[in-house]
RNA sequence: GCCCGGGUGGCGAAAUCGGUAGACGCAAGGGACUUAAAAUCCCUUGGCCGUAAGGCCGUGCCGGUUCGAGUCCGGCCCCGGGCACCA
């Protein structure tokens, strides 16, 4: 073999055998256990970053070592390939988006080979191409025709001088990031699904998936947000304004109501109010994100109009709040100051009257006389919050009395619900019932590249879905920008079409999908990419669900939920078996260069290619899956790349020099010398550990320093007698094996170097030698009052009484326990003792 | 603001189920080889005390549980991810 370690070289060589050998292309097999191993696809921004590379290495990492296991291994790869970047590049550089998008994928295509990744590319699927998104439409008409799908006014992000839609990531402090003029929000016709139809279904199957970290579960249920609550009618001159609220214990306590600025009641009372209409157009100032909302300062006008207490009869007034969403419950609430911590700060801030029913303890202060001079005694509350969640938290429901509330005294808080929904469902103005926080998805964008929603706006039959023979609806692709509005919106030759129902003229849909909608099904698609006679067809029951996925934890709640959701729908257009897409679930930490997120804004990108071009792409490999654990943050660093890259010629000299020893003969078999036995067990406790951290665990960086170790070892062991060489054979031959899914060329190189003819990447995972793994003695450490004051060694198997007796005969240890009684011992079997002494 | 994470040497990290804190790597310092440099190899390396044996302190902060806490519980501080039109 070669003295010296040229990546370029050894790489090349590789990939060469594994294109030559088709190694990577999956075929459904029944007889062998299929293994399908999904790392979320890239958009195909320009070039491949240091994220996408911690990815795909993670994911090529799984599906190697599945493979060395024996499963049949399917890892594809896609793009997905419509979005809003190549929109703004077409804007900018006046190129089309299409070949803007297609010339990305070429090149990070190059990247991800030059990478060594095994992908089937026969898989491979952009979401751009018709062949792909005819499928969607197609899809979307079933749901149409199910009634999973609907037309309503929603809100979005208008720059009133672009004339155009923004994106949330395009309103900047409130301002659009092209034009700098002040967004408002205003509503229009949208398309969405009904995954509000599938929330108890979401959030019951989060049961069904151990193998998803607790976090990314524990986030999707907050996000799905059941709660169980009465709806409640507050009658008023014309109707009933409904609310909803998980507290109806408090209903007595409640001083007014407030609509969001978007509630139709808000609009009825802006009609003859001025100071209504104002603030509601004042409300309509910035985006609609809504962490920019849950900031701003609490904000509320009063109108002239009222509503009637349920119970009472009471007269409350109608106040509209920029604090109440319009996209949660009724878009109103009942306000109770004394009980909810924001309904207190505005009461507060605006003198409105605060009524205790519950018994817990109010602070009596004088805090805001001047601003209420109209108050009774009795309002001179303080609300502090600590105290009332504190106290709140010691109770539970059932302990806590309503106090001031007339028939309902002195019930508990859980029987005042119970007793309160029934009063209610009584006069039929109000039921108990179950609220989401989940909305249902909004799947229309007002943008140029995307897929077209298969709809055709006929005047007299309304929206008609696409009939199948028609579709796919293609999108143009040879388009210029003029301006920033989507070119579909002013093409005739698009939109100008007949109605499929009545043959009269019509219009196209000219907005397109949300993107998460192609990423929410290629995962189905990777098993069946060349049908075009159907989305799918029995493959996918060979291949699905997936067996693994990894990708970024940003997509902990919306992609993973959508997919999840569209499984659902697929299972109930039975196209899929099974309930969920993705069985185990790995998402990976960001990459970060100086403690921050590379982008181009901070200036610190680190570029692959340029990396590989320079250490090779094994080196970046093992760089990427040693420097970090693959859930947490990685910390770049160029010293750490080098680090990485004098590893692994120190793997090949080793080898270099082992298999460059002729003048000895390897032979084993014989009896093993106390030396050669101690690098045995080594090299075996380290197919344990090894096996455990990658097959179990993913901890791929201790994985990796297991081999460290090892090899370490290695380089001191200087037996070269027969039978020393041939524990370095078995230990080198291992080494190569375990590191062969993270550094797959130098490993594919460095086997053959060892004298086998076969690919190491169909070799079998080594299994560890129970004989070679035994040991005679162990080692234990002695603690006095949990501080470590010594080792012993105890005989594998000792019992109690033998280890006590080592531990208390220690020479340290005495000088600890002289003189005093011991009152306990503790021991920990291969691990510790522990003395206690007065 | 709400939901979910994280915080351990000079740095990235390890400690898997409550049981030796700092494996492995980087950086730094010292040495070997070399005419020299690179490369490579060897040694030292949490802080403080001690010639040494060894000792004391130490896992963001405060408190608790335990024979024993980086790990569990309560409270706080700081950093990161998500918040429905970035993907």
């Amino acid at each position: 073999m070669e003295e010296h370690y040229e990546p370029a070289k050894v790489e090349r060589q590789a990939q060469d055998y594994w294109a030559a050998h088709d190694t990577f292309r999956a075929l459904e097999d029944t007889t062998k256990e299929k293994f399908y191993c999904l790392s979320m696809f890239p958009y195909p921004s320009g070039r491949l970053h240091m994220g996408h590379v911690r990815n795909y290495t993670i994911g090529d990492v799984i599906s190697r070592y599945q493979r060395m296991r024996g499963k049949n291994v399917m890892q594809p790869m896609g793009w997905d390939a419509f979005g809003l970047p190549a929109e703004n590049a077409a804007i900018k550089n006046n190129v089309p988006p299409a070949r803007w998008t297609y010339e990305n994928i070429d090149t990070m295509r190059t990247q991800l080979m030059r990478l060594g990744f095994g992908y089937d590319w026969a898989r491979e699927l952009p979401t751009c191409r018709p062949e792909y998104y005819r499928w969607e439409q197609w899809f979307f008409t079933r749901l149409f025709r199910k009634g999973l799908v609907y037309k309503k006014k929603a809100i979005v992000n208008w720059d009133p001088v672009d004339q155009t839609v923004l994106a949330n990531e395009q309103v900047i402090d409130g301002r659009g990031w092209r034009s700098g003029a002040a967004v408002e929000r205003c509503e229009i016709p949208q398309w969405f699904l009904k995954i509000t139809d599938y929330a108890e279904q979401l959030l019951r199957d989060l049961e069904r998936l151990p193998d998803w970290p607790a976090q990314v579960l524990a986030m999707q249920r907050n996000w799905i947000g059941k709660s169980e609550g009465v709806e409640i009618g507050f009658p008023y001159n014309g109707g009933v304004l409904k609310v909803f609220t998980t507290r109806a214990d408090t209903l007595m306590g409640a001083t007014y109501v407030a609509v969001a600025p978007e509630h139709p009641l808000a609009a009825r009372a802006a009609q003859d109010d001025e100071r209504v209409a104002a603030f509601i157009e004042d409300c309509r100032q910035g985006g609609l994100a809504e962490a920019e909302l849950a900031v701003q300062e609490k904000k509320g006008v009063p109108t002239k109009l009222t509503v009637q207490h349920p119970l009472t009869g009471e007269r409350l007034p109608i106040w509209v709040a920029n604090y109440v969403l319009m996209a949660y419950g009724e878009g109103a609430v009942m306000a109770v100051p004394a009980h909810d911590e924001r309904d207190f700060e505005f009461a507060h801030q605006y003198g409105l009257p605060i009524k205790q029913v519950l018994e817990h303890v109010l602070r009596r202060v004088k805090p805001w006389k001047e601003r209420s001079p109209g108050a009774g005694e009795d309002q001179y509350y303080e609300f502090d919050p600590a105290t009332w969640k504190d106290w709140y938290a010691s109770k539970s429901v059932d302990d806590v009395l309503v106090v001031n509330s007339g028939k309902y005294n002195g019930l508990s808080s859980a029987e005042a619900i119970d007793a309160i929904a029934a009063d209610l469902a009584a006069k039929r103005l109000g039921e108990k019932r179950t609220q989401f926080r989940l909305r249902d998805w909004g799947v229309s964008r007002q943008r140029y590249w995307g897929c077209p929603i298969p709809i055709i706006n006929c005047r007299t039959c309304g929206a008609v879905p696409v009939p199948d023979e028609q579709l796919p609806v293609v999108l143009p692709e040879d388009v210029t920008f003029k301006g920033v509005k989507s070119p579909l919106k002013t093409n005739p030759d698009f939109y100008r079409t007949e109605c499929p129902s009545c043959g009269g003229p019509a219009e196209r849909e000219t907005d397109t999908f949300d993107t998460f909608v192609e990423s929410s099904w290629y995962y189905a698609r990777f098993c069946s990419p060349d049908n075009n006679r159907a989305m799918l067809d029995a493959r996918v029951d060979y291949w699905l669900p997936v067996d693994q996925y990894i990708g970024g934890v940003e997509h902990a709640v919306l992609h993973l939920l959508y997919a999840r959701f569209f499984h659902k729908l697929m299972r109930d257009e039975g196209l899929v078996k099974g309930d969920e897409p993705f069985t185990r679930l790995l998402t990976q930490g960001m990459v970060l260069n100086g403690g921050i997120k590379m982008s181009k804004s901070k200036g610190n990108i680190v570029d692959p290619e340029a990396l590989i071009e320079r250490f090779g792409a094994d080196t970046v490999r093992l760089f990427m899956m040693f420097a970090a654990p693959p859930e947490q943050a990685l910390e770049w660093s160029e010293s750490g790349v080098e680090g990485a890259h004098r590893f692994l010629r120190r793997l090949w000299r080793q080898v270099y020099i082992h298999v460059d020893d002729n003048n000895q003969s390897i032979a084993g078999g014989q009896r093993l010398g106390e030396d050669q036995k101690r690098l045995s067990r080594k090299l075996h406790e380290t197919i344990v550990k090894v096996s455990d951290d990658i097959g179990r665990r993913y901890t791929f960086n201790t994985a990796i320093a297991a081999n460290m170790e090892l090899l370490n070892e290695l380089s001191r062991f200087g037996d070269r007698s027969p039978q020393g060489r041939a524990v370095m054979q078995e230990a080198l031959e291992a080494i190569v094996l375990m590191l062969s899914p993270i550094v797959p060329h130098i490993a594919h190189r460095l086997w053959r170097a060892l004298g086998h003819e076969t690919a190491v990447v169909n070799c079998a995972w080594p299994r560890p030698d129970e004989g070679a793994l035994a040991r005679e003695t162990t080692e234990l450490v002695v603690q006095v009052n949990g501080k470590l004051r010594g080792h012993i060694q105890v005989p594998a198997g000792a019992d109690r009484v033998q280890t006590e007796q080592t531990a208390l005969s220690n020479d340290n240890v005495r000088r600890y326990i002289e003189g005093r009684r011991v009152r306990k011992l503790v021991v920990v079997p291969n691990r510790l003792v522990n003395i206690v002494v007065e």
